[in-house]
DNA sequence: CGCGCGAATATGTGCAGACATATTAACCCC
DNA sequence: GGGGTTAATATGTCTGCACATATTCGCGCG
């Protein structure tokens, strides 16, 4: 029965997987739907406006709807704070401070985050830990002009944590690849050497002003998931 | 200037980062804030409904809406087809179909798929090249039962488009992790064995029906990226 | 035949009002 | 004071209408 905006969402998802809809075809128009159903127009708009958002539907002011050729599937991943994350797998969390230091960054970075080169940054490690075995190594370059004076202590807080409670980044991007774990990588995180660690690496902004630069890496046996 | 939603949700989001509105406050209602801004609830509603999706608000009926205290960043990244993927980097696709046999599947693929013991599927192993150099190494179980008889011609279109094209899949859920190169994999995608590889699991599904699982090891080099 | 311009049209968004629903706050009774 | 019931309230959704806007279609003109 139809009952809702999901309900009509739902419906016009079955009639695309029963192949009534095939790929490329064009749907009838959200005031024929909205006769159909008996609701108003507004109702059908919402139920197809998520679904093109889901990009199963293509729309097009005149053109009409139609049935995406290539439904370019979207996923949608939460990335949460590293303590979530390791808590929801029942694991007690703790983090370990390793490295804290003004530093020069290199270009990569500066240019990345639009600071002119030489600029001093925060250098910043750390070792997050789940039930106390090594759970993922942190490298981040920290803006040090958005820090207050003194500067909160961050072998209390860790970094990720102050940060969102006290700076609320509103853009950013993120990326994920695979790398050999470097001698480095391997000490800390306790695995051997040239094994295979999921990296993310994100930077994220305050508007202009450029946040911070993470690079966070799994060891072996890291798994993201995320629904379709 | 105030002038559709989604000046509404800026100008919320910009109240936010201000820290007029710090994590865990209580905002206005959105009967309120329409009055302030001059216009319909329902605009309000859309605003502050987008930004609720997005993890920045938190709603609840009667309780209000407050700012989230730890926004989960929510991460979309489009999943697509190879060969768009491919060719937006500006090569050319081309792909080479390596194994195509029906096999009894293993118990971790039929438990996955929902299948009973010892099911006869499809096993396809694919390479997908850019400008003839290796992409990504494609290995596939795929329900047989959903083909039509006689089935399509693999070497002439690849599984992932033929499947897209005639085959609505509704639901699934994908992973990524990081895994050294197996020999088998060295060889085909023409890197050194143990190589760290970015690998892409997905299930997919026609309502109830199981469709496939696919795993995509990509080499070095390859980046996965979204917007926050 | 080609081109440009205006009309037609489907979606995008807006408004005002209404009812539904979840959740909290207040109240009453013991 | 404690516990359960009731009322108040903010959000969730719907209706019906209206106008804005992007495209496309078709017509007329050169």
């Amino acid at each position: 029965m139809i009952f809702g905006w999901d309900s009509i969402r739902r419906e016009v998802l079955r009639r695309i997987g029963q192949r009534e809809w095939p790929p490329g075809m064009l749907i009838p128009t959200e005031q024929d739907l909205a006769t159909e159903f008996g609701v108003a127009r507004a109702t059908v708009n919402r139920a197809l406006r998520e679904l093109a958002l889901a990009g199963v539907l293509e729309r097009k002011r005149r053109a009409g709807t139609r049935v995406a050729l290539l439904p370019v599937r979207k996923a949608t991943l939460d990335i949460p704070v590293i303590r979530q994350e390791v808590e929801a797998r029942g694991h007690a969390h703790s983090f370990r401070l390793l490295t804290h230091e003004a530093r020069e960054a290199p270009v990569p970075v500066t240019s990345r985050l639009g600071l002119p080169e030489g600029a001093l940054l925060l250098w910043i490690e750390t070792l997050h830990l789940a039930d106390g075995q090594p759970f993922a190594f942190e490298t981040r370059w920290l803006n040090p002009a958005i820090l207050p004076d003194p500067g909160p202590d961050f072998t209390q807080i860790s970094v990720n944590e102050w940060l969102v409670a006290h700076v609320s980044y509103t853009l950013g991007d993120i990326s994920f690849c695979a790398a050999r774990a470097s001698a480095r990588e391997a000490k800390v995180l306790g695995v051997t050497l040239g094994e295979a660690l999921f990296i993310t690496e994100r930077s994220t902004w305050a508007g202009p002003a450029p946040i911070t630069l993470v690079r966070l890496a799994h060891g072996p046996g890291y798994r993201m998931q995320a629904l379709v």
